[in-house]
DNA sequence: TGGGTCCAATGC
DNA sequence: CATTGGACCCAG
C-alpha cells in the first residue's frame, strides 16, 4: 500500500534522520512536520527527504502537524550548522524547530451596547450602561474597571440582552512599524552610511537582482557615533520593502531604551525575542513571524532560529560581544551563523560595532566584508580623555582600593555635580576568602574555582556552577574563629569604600547578580540615566549600551584584569570592554574623563587606550595574532573531555591523542587539563587542534573521531569549532 | 531470590 | 529527550 518512505529528522541528539513508511492519506513534501512514532513514545520530527520504495518493517507517520512546514532555508541552516558544529542534526534542528502549543487561540472577548435597558436597575448596572454609552466595543475587564464594577455585572447585562459579546482579535504582538514616523536628525556622516546600508538593502529585495551575494557591512563607529540610528535607516528601508528585518543583541533583556528609540523611530516597538519572552507571547511573535507579520524583530541569539517569512536584513549589534558565542550544547557564534542565515535567504547583513573583532576586521581587509565608518561622536562630542594611575606609584592605602588620585577625581566630579562611574568586573563583595592562621582558602565543591564572598547575601558563591554556602564564623580547616580575611576587592566592596569616602553622595551598585533581577535593573539604570546619582559602582553590566547623559568620570579600578588569563583573545577583550566602558563618559554636553588603575601601564592595551592610537593596536594584535597562526589566520578547534572521574577523562584525552594522526597543517595538541579543569563537579581536559586557514577542519575532526575510541561511561566529548574562549 | 536503584544505550 | 532494561546491590 503505501510505497514512499520519509526520511525523518528529530529534534533529539540524533545525528541521522530515521525512515518511515507514508500512509497513502498523508501527502507529504520536505520540510513538513510531522508526528512520528519514536521508541514507546509518538515525537514530532521534519520530513528531510522522501524516496520511492517498498517499506518492509518501517513504522508509519502517525500525522502531518497543520503548521507551517520547515522553508528550504532553514532546514539548509540546520544541514550547515550541524556540519560545520559537528553537532548531530537532531540538534541543530531542535534550535530551529518550534511547534506551536496546543493552547488555542483564546480569542478576547469584548461587550458593547445591544438592546433595551435590564428590567431590573441597579446603581452598578447604571454605571455600567454610563461607561458602555456610544455603542463602542470595550473589553469586558476594562468595562468593569471603568464603572467600578466586578465583571459580574457585565456577565448579568449580557444574559439580560442589555449588552452583546464580541469576539475581537487578539492584539497584534506588533504593530506595524512606520518607516515613515519620525525623521531622525542625523549628522552627514549618518545620512552617507544609512543611505549606503539603506541601498544593499533595497538591492537585495529588487527581483533583478536575484541570486546575487547580498553584502556583509561592517557599521564601524566609535561609542556615541549613533550606529543605531543609522542601521535604522536600513531596518526602515526593509519594511519599506515588504521584508522583514532582524536586529540581533547581545543583552536584549535590558534594552527596553532600546525598544523605545525603536519606537521613537518607527512608532511601535519592535517584537522582543530572548528567553524572558515566554508563553503565550513567545506563540505569538513566532506565529507573526511566520505569517510574515511581524516585520522587525529584536532578540537575542536564539532570535537567529526564527522562521522567518522574507527577510530582508540582519542587524548584529555589538558584532565584537562575547555573549554571542553560545558554548553548550550545539556550539556556535551568533555572528557567523547570521551570515550564513543571511545569504541562505539572499539578503545583506550589518554588523555594527565600536570596537569591530579582529575576525571581522580581517574579512573587511580581505575585502569579503564592506565597510561602512561613523569617524566621529554625534553633535562633535569628544571622546574622553583616558589617563593611567599606575599602582605602583600610587598605590591606594593599606585596605582600600582606590588610589589618591582616583579619589580625587571623584571628589571634583561629584562636586560638581555630575555623575561618576566606578567599574569593576568583578561581582561580590571579594574573590578569595582566605584563613589569616593556616591559609586555607574557601574553593568550590564541585569547581576549581574560589568562592566569592557575597557580603549583601552573607555567603560564599562559586561563579561557575552556583554553589552557595553560609559565610562560616571560624576556618573551615583548621577551626580558628574570626581569621577569615576577605582578599581583594569586588564590586561590594567598592561601594563599601565609596560610601566610607563621599558618604552624603547618593550611590547605585550595579551587577547582574542584583537582586531584584531585570525589572530592578531597569529602574536602576533609568535613575543613573536621569541622573539620580552622583557615583554609580558596577561590573560590566553598566558597560554596555547605555546613555548616561550627566556621567563624566569613569574609574576602572582594576585595568590590568583579563590581560594575564592565558587566553589569546585576552587582550582583544580587556580592550573592547575598557573602550566601551571608558565611553560611558563625555556622552551628554560636558567632556568625559576616565581613569585607569593598572599596574602595567606599558601594556599594549592600556598604552593603546592612553594614546588612543586604536589602530595602531589592532595592528599589533593582529599581526601577533598572524604570527602566531591562530583565528583568522588559522583554524582552530577545542576538544572538551569531561569525565565524572579524573582518570577517565584523561585517559580518553590520551586515546584521542593517540588516535589523532593529524595531516600536514593540522596540529593537535594535548590533551592538559582544562584551565578550570573541574566545573560542575566534571573533570576536565583539553585538546586543541590547530590548522592552517585552508584545511578542511570538520572533515578532518570527523574523520578522526569516527577511527577513534568512542567516549565510554561518564566521558562526553564536546566539541567547539571556534572557540572563543578557553577556559 | 526478589526488589530497588542507577545509569548508559536506544529510538526507524 | 524520555524510556528502558541490564548491572549491581542489599535484605531476607
Amino acid at each position: 500500500m503505501a510505497a514512499t518512505v520519509a526520511e525523518i529528522l528529530i529534534p533529539l541528539a540524533l545525528d541521522q534522520t530515521y525512515s518511515y513508511a507514508v500512509p497513502d492519506g498523508i501527502p507529504l513534501a520536505p520540510g513538513d512536520v510531522v508526528q512520528v512514532p519514536l521508541g514507546p513514545r509518538s515525537r514530532v520530527g521534519v520530513v528531510w527527504s522522501l524516496r520511492p520504495g517498498a517499506p518492509a518493517n518501517l513504522k508509519l507517520v502517525e500525522a502531518r502537524l497543520p503548521v507551517a512546514p520547515l522553508a528550504p532555508a532553514l532546514r539548509k541552516l540546520v544541514d550547515w550548522l550541524s556540519w560545520y558544529t559537528l553537532a548531530p542534526k537532531g540538534s541543530a534542528l531542535g534550535l530551529v524547530l518550534r511547534v506551536p502549543g496546543e493552547a488555542p487561540e483564546v480569542s478576547r472577548v469584548g461587550v458593547r451596547l445591544a438592546g433595551p435597558p435590564p428590567a431590573r436597575m441597579t446603581p452598578a448596572r447604571t454605571r455600567v450602561l454610563q461607561a458602555a454609552e456610544g455603542g463602542l466595543i470595550h473589553l469586558r475587564r476594562e468595562l468593569a474597571d471603568r464603572a467600578g464594577v466586578g465583571t459580574g455585572v457585565i456577565d448579568g447585562l449580557v444574559d439580560e440582552g442589555t449588552l452583546e459579546t464580541v469576539a475581537l482579535r487578539p492584539e497584534p504582538v506588533a504593530e506595524r512599524p512606520d518607516p515613515d514616523h519620525a525623521q531622525p536628525a542625523l549628522s552627514e556622516h549618518q545620512r552617507a552610511a544609512a543611505a549606503a546600508l539603506a541601498a544593499a538593502v533595497a538591492t537585495a529585495a529588487d527581483p533583478s537582482m536575484a541570486g546575487a551575494a547580498a553584502p556583509v557591512i561592517l557599521l564601524d563607529g566609535v561609542t556615541g557615533s549613533g550606529k543605531t540610528e543609522v542601521y535604522f535607516e536600513a531596518v526602515a528601508e526593509a519594511v519599506r520593502q515588504g521584508r522583514q528585518a532582524l536586529i540581533l543583541m547581545p543583552e536584549i533583556a535590558l534594552t527596553s531604551v532600546f525598544l523605545e528609540r525603536f519606537a521613537a523611530r518607527f512608532g511601535t516597538r519592535p517584537a522582543a525575542w530572548h528567553s524572558g519572552v515566554s508563553g503565550r507571547r513567545r506563540e505569538r511573535v513566532l506565529a507573526g513571524v511566520t505569517a510574515g507579520e511581524v516585520q522587525v524583530v529584536a532578540g537575542a541569539r536564539s532570535a537567529l532560529f526564527l522562521p522567518f517569512r522574507n527577510l530582508g536584513l540582519v542587524v548584529v549589534d555589538e558584532e565584537h560581544e562575547g555573549a554571542y558565542k553560545q558554548e553548550d550544547g550545539v556550539c556556535y557564534h551568533t555572528r557567523d551563523i547570521a551570515i550564513v542565515r543571511a545569504r541562505l535567504e539572499g539578503c545583506p547583513v550589518v554588523l555594527a560595532s565600536a570596537t569591530p573583532s579582529i575576525e571581522t576586521r580581517v574579512n573587511v581587509a580581505r575585502k569579503r566584508f564592506a565597510r561602512v565608518a561613523l569617524p566621529e561622536r554625534f553633535g562633535g562630542r569628544r571622546l574622553p580623555d583616558i589617563r593611567p594611575i599606575d599602582l605602583r606609584s600610587d598605590p591606594p592605602p593599606p585596605g582600600r582600593f582606590m588610589s589618591p588620585g582616583l579619589v580625587e577625581a571623584l571628589r571634583t566630579t561629584v562636586a560638581a555635580g555630575e555623575q561618576a562611574l566606578l567599574f569593576l568586573n568583578r561581582r561580590g563583595y571579594a574573590p578569595l576568602t582566605l584563613c589569616r592562621t593556616c591559609g586555607h582558602r574557601s574553593s568550590c565543591p564541585n569547581c576549581s574555582a574560589w568562592l566569592v564572598e557575597h557580603r549583601f547575601r552573607r555567603a560564599l558563591v562559586c561563579h561557575h556552577c552556583g554553589h552557595a554556602e553560609r559565610v562560616p564564623e571560624a576556618c573551615m580547616a583548621c577551626g580558628t574563629v574570626g581569621s577569615l580575611v576577605p582578599c581583594g576587592p569586588g564590586v561590594e566592596r567598592i561601594a563599601e569604600e565609596a560610601a566610607a569616602l563621599f558618604p552624603e553622595a547618593r550611590r547605585i551598585v550595579l551587577s547582574s547578580d542584583f537582586p531584584g533581577g531585570t525589572e530592578r535593573l531597569r529602574t536602576e539604570l533609568a535613575a543613573i540615566a536621569a541622573g539620580e546619582a552622583d557615583i554609580v559602582i558596577g561590573t560590566q553590566l553598566v558597560a554596555k549600551g547605555h546613555n548616561f547623559p550627566a556621567m563624566t568620570l569613569v574609574g576602572v579600578l582594576d585595568a590590568d584584569i583579563g590581560l594575564t588569563s592565558g587566553d589569546p583573545r585576552a587582550a582583544e577583550r580587556t580592550f573592547q570592554l575598557l573602550q566601551q566602558v571608558t565611553g560611558r563618559a563625555g556622552r551628554g554636553a560636558r567632556p568625559g574623563r576616565a581613569i585607569l588603575q593598572t599596574y602595567q601601564p606599558e601594556h599594549p592595551v592600556i598604552a593603546a587606550l592612553i594614546s588612543g592610537e586604536v589602530e595602531r593596536f589592532y595592528r599589533e594584535e593582529t599581526a601577533a595574532r598572524e604570527a602566531a597562526g591562530l583565528p583568522p589566520f588559522g583554524r582552530l578547534a577545542s576538544l572538551i573531555v569531561s569525565a565524572a572521574d579524573r582518570a577517565s577523562a584523561e585517559s580518553h584525552g590520551r586515546a584521542l591523542a593517540r588516535a589523532a594522526d593529524p595531516p600536514p597543517g593540522v596540529l593537535v595538541l594535548g590533551p592538559a587539563e582544562a584551565p578550570l579543569a573541574l566545573i560542575r563537579g566534571r573533570h576536565r581536559f583539553r585538546l586543541l587542534v590547530k590548522t592552517a586557514r585552508d584545511v578542511r577542519l570538520q572533515d578532518y575532526l570527523r574523520e578522526w573521531l569516527f577511527r577513534a575510541e568512542k567516549p565510554r561511561g561518564s566521558v562526553r566529548v564536546q566539541v567547539d569549532v571556534d572557540p572563543q574562549s578557553f577556559l
